[in-house]
This record gives C-alpha cells, structure tokens and sequence, in this order.
DNA sequence: CCTTCACTTAACCATATTGTTAAGCGTATT
DNA sequence: AATACGCTTAACAATATGGTTAAGTGAAGG
C-alpha cells in the first residue's frame, strides 16, 4: 500500500477482489477461515493473509473460540472511505438527493463532523 | 494492484494519499502537471506516473494544448466505487434503526435461493 | 535556429504484495 | 496418549509500486 494512514489502508484492502468477495461473504454473517476458503480458489494460508489485510484496515475484528477463529465485518472504516469518496458525489449525483439525505444524516447525527462535508481538501 | 478488474484499478488508485490529494485538486479545477506537482514534495516524473495510474483508472482524462497536458476529473469510477460500498450501508448508517439493520441482516441471509439475482458477493 | 519549457520515458533501487508448499502450534476428538 | 483439525508462520518466487536522476520528445519563444 502507499500510505500508511488508515484510509489508505482501507482502499488498499478494497482494491483486491478476493477480499471484496470476503466482505461480501462477513456482510452476511461471521465465518471462520475455512467457511471463508471454501468458495475461493486460493489456498488457507493465502485466506489467512488477506485476513490479516483487512484486520489491519479495520474492516475486519477477529475472536478466538476453541480452534475456530471468527472473522465479523466492520463497519467504520467503510464509512470512513464512503465519507471520502461523498465528497466528491457533487460529480456524479445531479438530483443530490443522496448528498441531501446524507446531509441530513450527519446533521442528525451530531455538528463535531460538520467540517468533513465543508472541505473537500485532504491535508494528508 | 491485486485485480486487474475496473473496480480494483480504482480503490487501488484511491489507496495512494498523493493520488487523493490530485482528486481532491482536480476537483476544483482542471490542472497541468506542473501545476499538480507544485503543492507536492516529489518530483514531476513521480507525478506523471501517479497521472497514468489515475487515466489507467479511468479517475481522470487529459487533454494536449500545446506543450501542456491537462488533466480532468471523471466522474464515473468514483461512482461505481461509492454504489460499491453503499451495499454495506446498512452497517453503519444512523437513519437506520438497530431493527432495521436486523432485518436487513435477516433479509440478507434468507436470500439464498435468490443470490444469482441479487448476492452481494462478487464473483471475481 | 537553438534554446527553453512541459512533460514523458528509461534505468535503477528498495520495498510491498500475493501466491505457493512445508512446518509449527494449540485445541478437539477418539 | 495419539491423531486429526483449524489456523498461522516461514521460506521462497514472481510481479508491482513508488521514488530517484538522466535522457528523450515535441512545442514555444528569443
């Protein structure tokens, strides 16, 4: 990965299919390494590592149960990234009906996260 | 990058906080290369690549004028990767009541026998 | 012209990624 | 107690990434 702040991360974990297709899988339910070896073409160990990929973005947290270990999805850090990538929603979303609603989310929500909407600049 | 698939060439563009920081530039306008290094602490031929990495990405298009190239955000792949991640939405949207992000959990896990119509999962 | 300017390409280096197989480690099972 | 199971770590190889400096290309301009 290029960066090592935690939005970098976070797309680098995204930008590999394999571990898209995970989280799609934990977006279900929480499953071991097996449950989630099986639908994939790729070895354990090869599982494993991109586990160990997306536990270091924070998409995933891990528990230990016996032998079993079970991976369970994360939502903030695809939040984090969704947030990143709305700024630029302005682009693409002629109606902002979905900025509008988001908007109103985040107003709801609190005022402490008001400045992430406003500057679409990244200081990095 | 992992995938050589559209999706994976963008989060894996996104994974680059010097490429995130061209977005967010080019977002207020278009900009030559130079332009782009200026505010940048490395050089220009690191610019330029980062520049191919984005058009590979199709996140920017450029245009020639002379001896200078413009480059110019797309709107498109930061669309499908923002429709990517709002499948998971529903993980951490705060209009969403804990009920109904069960029941759209449940909803999930009960689709089993319409998953070649509309699983989540992605294939590849 | 002939140089300067904007940019790209080439060559090189260090590090990261992603897969493999084999070995290790701790827990279950018989 | 011995074996099988679930998973991780180690070691290896191939390829990708991201930075540098130096050289190349083509348009602008004195």
């Amino acid at each position: 990965m290029a960066g090592t702040d935690q939005l970098s991360a976070v797309f680098s974990a995204l930008s590999d299919p394999t571990r898209r297709a995970i989280i799609a899988e934990l977006a279900e339910r929480d499953a071991t390494v097996t449950e989630l070896t099986a639908p994939l073409s790729i070895s354990m160990p090869a599982v494993s590592r991109h586990l160990k990929v997306l536990e270091r973005a924070a998409l995933i947290s891990r528990s230990r149960s016996g032998k079993w270990r079970a991976s369970h999805l994360e939502s903030a850090p695809l939040r984090e990234a969704a947030d990143w990538i709305d700024r630029y929603r302005r682009f693409w979303d002629s109606s902002l009906t979905r900025l509008d609603a988001h908007l109103a989310a985040v107003q709801a929500a609190g005022r402490a996260t008001d400045r992430m909407v406003d500057d679409p600049r990244e200081l990095e």
